[in-house]
DNA sequence: CGGGGTAACTCTCCATTGGTAAGTAGGCAC
DNA sequence: GTGCCTACTTACCAATGGAGAGTTACCCCG
């Protein structure tokens, strides 16, 4: 058979796509940023310079102390924040965006921008769509 | 009883957040594009510009065909794509990105340049946090 | 010396989400 | 009729994320 069905070539699409997303840097950096606390985290750092876990509890407050630690880890590995630990008292811990979190974070704010300029042109639409 | 415990802010910023988040457009909007496949979409249907359903499924090849749908509904619901029905043979159905859709691709772009110019440093960053 | 309080986790359980695979509709080709 | 086409929809199942309690390590108060 010369001709392949479409079942077919959506399978060889996919093989293609394994090897391909493996290597593929702007499809890692989506995986990343396409983690909801990951841009809050930015956002809220950039504001307050440096914060404490506590206080990065409470400013997005939504966000569990597991998903909190667990994307810090994650940023600190890829080198946007620094993680370090004070030993006082209770043990103290601050983050700090690196430049290279600060960089990031300056796309983040345009997106912030967008969504402020725009969110109500995407309400109108989601209004009609669903009145139909 | 005058001071709080570190619980008791907790969940005094949680009921906070619940009201505020209820309500914040670029919380709304980052929900929207947090999700990995909508900015994949925008990408294809900004460089080929009208895609059928089946196109797109070989194009970015590893999304399920329940995604696929699934985020070609949500985003025609926020205006950012058009979906169009051609009653032919088998039913022939085209997507395309409105101006709105547009827009955000530009900024999604300026994300997609930034990876491929700082992958190499994340990358590098990962490592050495991982050796040690 | 023991009980209580604190920061930053860590663990356990459960609900929601996303993937896989199979099924559906309507029409044409055989 | 049987089978195949596109664009879905549905059923099931494994993985992800949230809620909340538990843990560690320390100090202070009585």
């Amino acid at each position: 058979m010369s001709t392949m069905t479409a079942a077919q070539q959506r399978e060889q699409a996919k093989v293609a796509y394994d090897a391909f997303v493996a290597g593929c840097p702007s499809r890692q950096l989506l995986d990343r940023i396409s983690d909801k606390w990951v841009a809050l985290v930015l956002a809220a750092l950039a504001d307050e310079g440096t914060m404490r876990f506590s206080q990065l509890g409470r400013r997005l407050a939504g966000v569990s102390q597991k998903m909190l630690t667990q994307t810090l880890r994650s940023l600190e590995r890829d080198g946007l924040v620094v993680r370090s630990v004070t030993p006082t008292v209770p043990v103290t811990v601050d983050y700090t965006l690196t430049p290279l979190g600060e960089s990031l974070d300056e796309l983040m704010r345009g997106l912030k921008a967008w969504a402020e300029a725009h969110m109500d042109v995407v309400q109108a639409a989601r209004d009609e769509y669903d009145a139909r």
